[in-house]
DNA sequence: ACAACTTGTGCAAACGTTTGCAGTCCTTTT
DNA sequence: AAAAGGACTGCAAACGTTTGCACAAGTTGT
């Protein structure tokens, strides 16, 4: 149907000013570009830009082994903290003339294989990873196959690798340092995968929080869940429930699980803050919006992608670096889901003297 | 630092095997694999998975023009409604052996076109548009220059394209239909930019509604935003409010300007319901736990993302088959937002008699 | 037994770049 | 004024595939 006009090639250029290609490619490469004289080289942009010349990327990517392309994994799009990421992410490597290529995962190992597999295929210069697990093979053969990548939000126990996380930890301390402060003493949590960073880092975080608020830990009052979603939030909120010690405050590892919280008390009855405070951790886009609006931790989701990326970057262009690993400083945004501890959950039932 | 293990070639396979590059092409080759004996295809199939072959794609490309990447143009990957789409798109491309390609062009038409370009330099196999105006130059291009391609969510005035979209008109109207059920007369509306179909034809959709329920358009109740942000939300309920006629809900274009609108609410002291009702467009991801929950018209976003990525396979698979333009059913989803009219808002000022 | 196919494989060109090498011409130095 | 060096440009090979064509061997039909 279409008649697809026919390429420019750099033959074309060449013969149209009387010039052999390969000059018309070292004008055309900024590189090589001082190599001509600039009488010729400005007949050659001017040629070029007559006749719409298009680099042929795949011609150019086969001589070069460069494919100006990387590789980001994600575990899950829906999840709206991943868009601001990707967003960071396209925003700084589009500059430098790069395209993102991305991959949803699933959480699910099998589909980060054949992503990083297809990855290593498309030959892309370097690779941001959000799925990282804290033993995770795949990272391990990118070390191994000397791939540039760097980890997001998620990290690995092995050490020297590029990253860009927020310091969990810290974190976790002062959820339960601003909780503490408030007067809560019975303190749930909600936890993440274990094998990951964030699941495992906050709970760390939480743990240290306690001790330094010198509270003691009742393993009654902590459930881990399997994914950091709402179900899982909600399923264990309802076995921390079920657990019947009262508390006070539910710490969720993230945003999402905090919601399933919320909808665990609204199913018993718990209003929140009023009877349970919740804390969440991502603070994810609306989460001002929720019902109550979410205490949370905060992460520059945007500038973690950002920040990726020019790590990214300059692992591209000197690979012989030394690994780059940014910790960002969470900050504590506290809204409407936390409050003073009731009299009700203190006792584990309503005071009614 | 690395040691990169040298890359194999077909040549490499064909020197194993004791045959010519181009068997070992054949036999790697699905579409051709018939073309040569099972016993020297076993042979091939063995060392190729020996050795550890995989095939450059650069290579591949440079020689049949086809790139196995498709572009996916989206306005503002902040906005949660767009994850679910690229997920619902990567779940189905990635199948084929296909990898999508991002760009956020945060609806300027110059990081649009310069996308565009940047797509076809790289020459995707596709397009997939989310981004389209209703006039739209990009969209006139990809026509012209014959690249398949498929727009989702906002559509063109352009006939014969390939989409995806819901049908904004039918969905405007069954919001009003239902306010006007619940007893409502005097509904606002907070427009969307006019130059999207989404904000465009949704506002149809809100006419032909009020004219359904007998009703008449108050100009005054109608504010259109420049761009479909929480901001621009809030901007508009307020040159509403300013208006100082009285109203009884709101409509929303979408579930973002929706949120603004709540915001107006809470700083003129109203109640969303008591005092007036809102309704959103979208059915974003978490509209449900929204203060008050979001009554909304749900999209199935993934689906959306799916189909648009089946119907851009079928075309670049036979590019002569005509267009298929694909309308899905929207889904009225009554929350908590909506409710009968109060008497307050009727009559402009609290009733006291 | 010879023509006419069919089947399987090799050959070589082509896709559009980049880049080391070698040659030409012009400038500078001694 | 001759030698030495620098600046510029052309040549050709290479990157790893795919594919039309030709050839060889085997099969079928008369």
């Amino acid at each position: 149907m279409q008649t697809h006009k026919p390429r420019i090639t750099l033959k074309d250029i060449a013969q149209n000013v009387g010039v052999h290609p390969s000059t018309v490619s070292r004008v055309l490469n900024p590189d090589t570009r001082k190599m001509v004289t600039k009488r010729i080289a400005d007949r050659v942009i001017n040629a070029s830009e007559q006749l719409g010349y298009r680099p042929n990327t795949f011609a150019q990517s086969l001589r070069t082994n460069r494919s100006y392309t990387v590789g980001v994994m994600v575990p899950d799009l829906t999840n709206p903290a991943f868009g601001p990421i990707i967003k960071g992410i396209d925003n700084v490597l589009e500059q430098s003339g790069y395209s993102v290529i991305v991959a949803n995962t699933d959480n699910v190992l099998e589909k980060e294989k054949r992503s990083v597999d297809k990855f290593h295929e498309r030959q892309v210069d370097g690779l941001i990873i959000a799925t990282a697990r804290r033993l995770d093979d795949v990272v391990i053969t990118c070390l191994e196959e000397g791939t540039p990548f760097v980890l997001v939000v998620r990290s690995t126990i092995e050490k020297g690798v590029n990253s860009v996380v927020s310091d969990e930890i810290v974190g976790g301390q002062m959820i339960v340092s601003h909780l503490a402060q408030l007067g809560h003493k019975k303190i749930a949590y909600v936890a993440g995968p274990q094998f990951l960073s964030t699941g495992f880092e906050r709970y760390q975080g939480y743990l240290q929080g306690l001790k330094n608020a010198g509270l003691e830990l009742d393993e009654d009052l902590v459930a881990i869940g399997d994914a950091f979603t709402e179900a899982e939030g909600r399923q264990a909120a309802s076995t921390i429930n079920a657990n019947k010690k009262p508390f006070t405050a539910i710490v969720a590892a993230n945003d999402l699980m905090a919601l399933g919280c919320y909808d665990e008390l609204i199913t018993k009855g718990l209003k929140c803050p009023d009877d349970v405070s919740v804390v969440g951790y991502d603070d994810m886009p609306f989460t001002r919006h929720f019902n109550p609006p979410l205490t949370t931790v905060h992460t520059p989701l945007l500038d973690v992608g950002m920040q990726a990326a020019r790590i990214l970057l300059e692992r591209i262009w000197k690979p012989e670096q030394p690994a780059h690993a940014l910790k960002l400083q969470p900050h504590l945004i506290v809204r409407a889901s936390t409050g003073i501890p009731s009299s009700f959950s203190e006792t584990g039932t309503k005071v009614t003297n």
